[in-house]
DNA sequence: ATTCTTGCAAACTATTTGCAGAACA
DNA sequence: TGTTCTGCAAATAGTTTGCAAGAAT
C-alpha cells in the first residue's frame, strides 16, 4: 500500500486551516492565513502540501477565473461545486443527471474515456446587495 | 454603437488562422502557426488580438489542464464543448437540461447572478487506441 | 493628420524546482 | 541513522504592459 506522508508541524498546519475555512482559497491566501495565525510556513511547503493533498483526494481544486487555483476541503466522491463569487464560499452538489448527461453526449459522437468539469458561480445570499 | 477594430493584415492572420482550425489551440500554438505560414504577427498581438476576439464573442476560450488558455472560433450562443484530450478538436454541444438544473439547484441555495462553467473531455474516435 | 495598432523588451503572476540543512520515524 | 521534508532563492510558463514607431482611416 501506499506510504503515507510524514506528520509535520507544517503539514498539520496546512490541514488545520483547510478545516476552518469555509470556501475556497488560493495558496497565497493560505500562506497568509498561516502567517497572521503565527504558524510559519513557506510558501513553496504550502504548494507542495496542497498538491499532495488534492492527489490524495483530501482537497478539491479549481481554477479560477484570473488564473489562480483555489483549494477546499472536501468530501469524497464525485460532486461540483456553487461557488459565491464574493465570498468563495461553496456549496457541494451533486448531479446524476449531468453526470448521464455528458456520458451520453460524448459517447454519441465516439468519445471514450470521459470526465468532465463543472462549476456554478453566484452570489450567495449573504453577499447578495440588499 | 460600438466601433469595430481596424482592420490590419494581424488581425486577418489570426483570423484566417482560427478559421482553419478544427479545435482549440493556445496562443502559442496559434503564434507558431502563423510563423511557419510566413505570416509575421507579434506574440503580443496574437494575445492582444484573441482577447480582443473572445470579448467580441467571435472566439471562446477555455483554460487547459495544464493552465494554458486555448481558443477556438465558435458559433455564438451558450453552448460547451466536448474536446478530445488527444487532438483538442471539439464538438459544441448544448444542453438545455444542464443550464437548467444549475439555474435551479443555485435558487435552491439562495445564490443569484448565476453562470456556470461545463467541458467535457475524452478521445475522439480517431484518436482512440484500436 | 489623427488615432489606433504593433512589436519589442521588460514586468508580472502563479507555480515549480535545486539544494543544503532540519525534522521525522 | 536514514530518509523525507522544508525553506529559500532562482527558474519557469503564460500572459500583460509601456512605449516609440508604423499603419489604418
Amino acid at each position: 500500500m501506499a506510504e503515507s506522508p510524514r506528520n509535520t508541524r507544517q503539514r498539520r498546519a496546512v490541514a488545520t486551516i483547510l478545516d476552518e475555512l469555509h470556501g475556497f482559497a488560493s495558496a497565497q491566501e493560505i500562506y497568509d492565513s498561516l502567517r497572521s495565525k503565527g504558524d510559519q510556513v513557506g510558501l513553496s511547503t504550502v504548494y507542495r502540501t496542497l498538491q499532495a493533498m488534492v492527489e490524495a483526494d483530501e482537497v478539491d481544486a479549481l481554477r479560477g477565473g484570473d488564473g489562480e487555483t483555489l483549494f477546499r476541503q472536501c468530501s469524497a466522491g464525485h460532486h461540483h461545486h456553487l461557488v459565491c463569487r464574493s465570498c468563495s464560499r461553496a456549496v457541494e452538489v451533486e448531479g446524476p443527471t449531468v453526470e448521464k448527461w455528458a456520458d451520453g453526449v460524448a459517447a454519441e459522437h465516439g468519445f471514450s474515456d470521459v470526465e468532465h468539469t463543472l462549476e456554478i458561480f453566484g452570489t450567495c445570499a449573504e453577499c447578495a446587495p440588499r
